[in-house]
RNA sequence: GGGCCGCUAGCUCAGCGGUAGAGCACCUGACUUUUAAUCAGAUGGUCGCUGGUUCGAUCCCAGCGCGGCCCA
């Protein structure tokens, strides 16, 4: 027990580290910034990124010099010289630790150091006979210890269990991680930018993650409870109803990038916690909607594109083979997907009812999916359950998600859904079973969901009594009543289009990530004993 | 919720009824421009957990745990 764990390789490291107090080095400094009192520290990429392509003709003239930290994760030792390579996180440098170069106390700490640690190096750079870019260190500093052993220099970290539960060391040795967290954030910044173009006008603002009525979306909540109001509160499902307040209250145009929390199974597509654009712009419908996501969407593959195909290693093929030039084109699971707009646009009944027709080779209609017997008998057919509960709107919402959103690769717009099942969206002025609602399908998955606003209180208010008829019924989905938000929209709320916009489906489109785990940083996880 | 697959050294993986192997890492030695450095040698394991079958189980069986893929 305490002996072999005491022989391993922890073990070792401690020893080293103790070697090092026993020589006078502070083995846990507070900072490193170099020996030069006016310049800072160079980070590795800032390095890399103005000398990678420097030639060593140039280096040997300019003779630059630098200091710089990071962390080990290479070294190729010979006796009296070494190779570390060490990272900060993006980028790698070589260093060249040579015994004439530093001084004797120097070259014993480089002795002492273990794969993982943290190290700063000062010195010049140049390029090795084999034209790598490599500071020639002449001092050395250690920064701090790393106990444990990295995985593998050539594999890697390739179990995905411990790339989720450790994402600290997914970061440390698989490049390719760390690149997709640099496009998530990419992404981010690229919608901020976006919608907050003075042409556009959109202001960002923050509403409730906790909140008395879990309203905004279809879906169960996670409950907690507030000990000194006494009180339950849900964590948000949508901040939806929050921010159309907001539009009530005169912010025409509003939007809010953050968590949401549905109390749903993990799949590769679903994490409880994730995260949504969600955006609300006065005086518009949902046609502006469906144009301004073009909009926005091709402008983020445009801008996340590009640094993807080399950073992430997303290009298992050519993005641009279908279409020439097309540099909002991403590989998304060895398939091309262009966020080029404009995208299809189809009717939801009228996609369920050529899927349906064609599956079961007789005619199904519009109509027919209006009809709760035909639905439900189209739906039979096919093998598709249904609950005595569901209406027509609800079934053939199933009969779409089992035909259809599977087979959309491209941006696909799916509009005009029924009212049964958008309790917050405005009715067709020409049909009022159908609401003015899209969503957006790319590779198989919802990534948006947008609609022309419900604003009349009075069929506001009908809605979520039909909605409580079927939490009554057992649909633990069912909306809630809001009576605060009737009453905002009592205060009128002007002619409104509102959209979410699915965060982190869109990277792993971007991205190239099969599993929305690979897209968030700590994905829920089981706990492990 | 169901089906299939996986869990063996720090990491990546072999092994599959007879008490456990490789590569990398680690340790010792050689080596002052290497880059999966090289060369020589040595160390390292409750084979996910619990039970069963067996003279004997990492291996077969059952249950459980965690994960992956597919389906609902």
């Amino acid at each position: 027990m305490a002996d072999s764990q005491e022989n391993d390789q922890r073990a070792q490291r401690r020893a080293n580290l103790a070697s090092l107090a026993d020589l006078g080095v502070p083995v846990y400094p507070h900072a490193f910034r170099g020996a030069d009192p006016d310049r800072d520290a160079d980070t590795v990429s800032a390095l890399v990124d103005a000398h990678g392509s420097t030639c060593g003709a140039d280096l040997e003239s300019a003779q630059v010099r630098t200091a710089t930290a990071g962390r080990i994760l290479i070294v190729r030792s010979f006796g009296k010289a070494r190779f570390l390579v060490i990272s900060d996180g993006r980028k790698r440098i070589q260093v060249y630790v040579r015994k004439d170069a530093l001084s004797d106390g120097d070259f014993g700490v480089a002795a002492l150091l273990d794969i993982g640690d943290h190290v700063g190096v000062e010195g010049r750079l140049f390029r090795t006979r084999t034209d790598e870019l490599t500071v020639w260190a002449d001092r050395l500093e250690f920064l701090a210890k790393c106990h444990l052993p990295l995985p593998e220099k050539w594999h890697g970290l390739t179990d995905v269990e411990t790339r989720y539960r450790r994402r600290y060391l997914d970061l440390i040795v698989n490049p390719g991680s760390r690149a997709v967290f640099e496009a998530r954030a990419r992404v981010i910044a690229s919608i901020r930018r976006f919608l907050e173009d003075p042409e556009r006008g959109f202001l960002e603002v923050e509403t409730p993650m906790m909140q008395p009525i879990a309203g905004g979306a279809l879906a169960r909540p996670f409950v907690t409870h507030h000990n000194a109001q006494d009180m339950d509160l849900y964590l948000r499902i949508a901040p939806e109803l929050y921010l159309k307040r907001l539009v009530v209250g005169g912010m025409e145009r509003v939007y809010e990038i953050n968590r949401n929390f549905r109390n749903e199974g993990v799949s590769t597509r679903h994490n409880p916690e994730f995260t949504m654009l969600e955006f609300y712009w006065a005086y518009r419908d949902y046609r502006d909607l469906m144009t301004l996501t073009e909009r926005l969407l091709e402008t983020v593959a445009r801008d996340v594109a590009p640094f993807t195909r080399d950073a992430v290693g997303a290009d298992g093929g050519d993005p641009r083979g279908s279409g020439a030039d097309d540099d909002a084109a991403v590989v998304f699971g060895g398939r091309t997907v262009s966020f080029r707009g404009p995208y299809p646009r189809v009717k939801l009944r009228q996609a369920v009812g050529d899927a349906a027709a064609e599956r079961l080779g007789i005619p199904v209609s519009e109509s027919d999916l209006r009809n709760r017997g035909t639905a439900a008998q189209v739906a039979a057919r096919l093998g598709v359950e249904t609950v005595p509960g569901h209406g027509p709107g609800k079934i053939s919402l199933e009969i779409f998600e089992r035909l259809c959103e599977p087979a959309i690769l491209q941006p696909t717009f799916v509009h005009d859904f029924p009212t049964e099942v958008s309790p917050l969206s405005k009715q067709r002025d020409d049909d009022p079973d159908t609401v003015e609602r899209f969503e957006l399908y790319v590779a198989g998955m919802e990534l948006a969901n947008g609609f022309s606003e419900l604003n009349d209180p009075v069929e506001q208010r009908r809605r979520f009594e039909a909605q409580l008829r079927d939490r009554q019924g057992g649909d633990l989905e069912a909306h809630r009543m809001d009576e605060d938000y009737v009453r905002a929209l009592e205060y009128g709320l002007p002619p409104t289009a509102g959209e979410g916009v699915g965060i982190d489906r869109l990277v792993m489109v971007l991205t190239d990530s099969p599993s929305i785990r690979d897209v968030i940083l700590f994905p829920l996880m089981r706990a492990k004993s």
